[in-house]
RNA sequence: GUGAUUAUAGCUCAGUUGGUUAGAGCGUCGGAUUGUGGUUCCGAAGGUCGCGGGUUCGAGCCCCGUUUUUCACCCCA
């Protein structure tokens, strides 16, 4: 036998069963996203390396996947470069570009080079693959799909409102039990700032962010090993031990943060979304939870998770507010506020689950059996006036056995079988057979099409 | 990047302390049945036991390396 074939490490194939479940998804999620009154875009599957370098920290760099050069790449490098075994030099010099790590970044990307052609505010829809060169594990994959909805060039609170309906609607639909978890850029650095350790900010956040991971005590030994004063994390201590409704929360908050402008100020923004939220009585829970930080560091605002409850998986959706993410492009004062629905972990869901619906439009609804020449230019015709009417219909392509081409309705699960020999030919009909009763009859076209319709 | 874990037929997996010619189920193909699928029965094809090296009279099994699978950490959808 020739050599096992294999694809990379992280990469699924996916069978066209899989594939009508995963477009249930697709389908879903996009028109949420229409009837909100988002527009859909498509960017390359690669960027200039200049793009996306520096834009997810230090970490993101390394695992974005790099493209080699095209042609003789160590033509132009000195032996130096190439014997220095420097690999982020040599990187630089051997590859200009790499597959997109989200699409948050391409999207600024767009948003600043086509900015003649859009009206702000702008409501975008983008549903595409990005790459990451992640070890892969559970919910883990190196190529996934991201469907981002992000509006641009708006400062209102009422955008983070419409992206919690998305999810809120999304996830209804498809029949997922989620809880939304939300937080503030603005407390966190508001907290930051009443322990004195502004500039600690990223450390804290990231450690916060493990609360339900590994408790209370881990927290503070990882933000102590960062070199956080003892002062500071007794200072920190009422703030992760909060409790209570949301509103709750809120109330102390106010009371901790009350140095801070930045802290009530991001505050005071839940409470206005809490607000609008409370008045379009959402079905999903929505908690406010400090220790959601997120990695990201280009969140400034508002922060969401969407966390499935029945499913033990990372987050399913997350997103938030940036305020400046163009700026690095050259384009200040656009602000934004986005998510991101991981759609190969609602895929993981939905299995785990078994939530699909039972039928599937892109299934065949007749399949012809073949049988010679003359029966095929019989059928040909009868299968184009099918097909003008709308109804999936093929025809086995060659005279093989019946049993065969039974066989090949049956699993592909095609509900009717047409068989056309002498006598149906004679008589202008076709033997209509119904592959789940098993009954057949003999019948005119128009009769068919009243049938499957 | 760190630590574990896995690899045997197309797929899912057996394979005893190292001992003849490595098995099963499913799938595929052929037949029972040349115009009838699902159920049944009969038969066949299909293997460099991930790859490379080592130990041994002898390795699917033991040792080393490597790749791969899965999981946890880091980080993240």
């Amino acid at each position: 036998m020739a050599q096992k074939p294999s694809i990379p490490k992280g990469t699924r194939d996916f069978t066209p069963q899989e594939m009508a479940n995963r477009n249930y998804i697709f389908n879903t999620i996009k028109d949420v996203f229409r009837l909100y009154g988002f527009q859909q875009i498509e960017t390359p599957a690669m960027e200039n390396l200049s793009t996306l370098m520096g834009k997810y920290g230090e970490e993101g760099d390394k695992l974005l996947f790099k493209i080699l050069n095209s042609g003789d790449y160590l033509s132009g490098l000195t032996n130096d470069e190439l014997l220095g075994r420097n690999s982020t030099k040599l990187t630089t010099k051997i590859s200009e570009k790499g597959l997109r790590y989200d699409l948050t970044v391409p999207f600024a990307r767009f948003v600043v080079q086509n900015r003649d052609k859009i009206s702000f505010p702008f409501k975008r829809y983008q549903i595409q693959p990005v790459w990451r060169a992640d070890r892969p594990q559970k919910g883990r994959y190196r190529e996934f799909y991201q469907c981002d909805v992000d509006v641009v060039g708006s400062d209102s609170l009422l955008n983070e409102l419409e992206l919690i309906q998305i999810v809120d609607e999304v996830y209804r639909r498809l029949k997922i039990n989620v809880v939304i978890k939300i937080n503030n850029r603005k407390i966190l650095s508001g907290i930051a700032e009443i322990i004195g350790e502004t500039e600690k900010i990223t450390d804290i956040t990231v450690a916060i962010d493990k609360m339900d991971k590994i408790g209370l005590d881990k927290v503070n030994e990882e933000i102590a090993s960062k070199g956080i004063s003892e002062e500071a994390i007794a200072k920190l201590q009422p703030i992760l031990k909060l409790s209570g409704t949301n509103e709750e929360k809120l109330t102390q908050l106010k009371t901790v943060l009350s140095a801070s402008e930045i802290g009530l100020k991001g505050v005071s923004e839940l409470e206005t979304i809490f607000g609008l939220c409370k008045a379009m009585s959402l079905a999903t829970h929505i908690e406010l939870d400090l220790t959601l930080a997120r990695g990201l560091n280009y969140y400034t605002g508002a922060i969401f998770e969407v966390k499935a409850l029945d499913v033990e998986i990372g987050s399913i959706t997350g997103g938030g507010r940036y305020d400046n993410l163009t700026g690095v492009f050259g384009m200040d004062g656009v602000s934004g506020v986005g998510i991101s629905f991981g759609a190969d972990r609602i895929y993981d869901v939905l299995n785990q689950l078994d939530l699909y619906p039972e039928t599937s439009i892109e299934q065949t609804q007749i399949l012809f059996v073949s049988f010679g020449e003359a029966e095929l230019m019989y059928c040909l015709p009868l299968l184009k006036e099918l097909r003008n009417n709308g109804i999936n219909a093929e025809i086995y392509p060659e005279s093989a056995k019946m049993k065969k081409q039974m066989s090949y309705a049956d699993n592909k699960k095609i509900p009717y079988v047409a068989i056309v020999g002498d006598t149906e030919m004679n008589e202008g009909k076709v033997m209509l057979k119904n592959m789940k009763t098993g009954q057949q009859s003999l019948m005119t076209l128009e009769d068919v099409l009243t049938e499957l319709k």
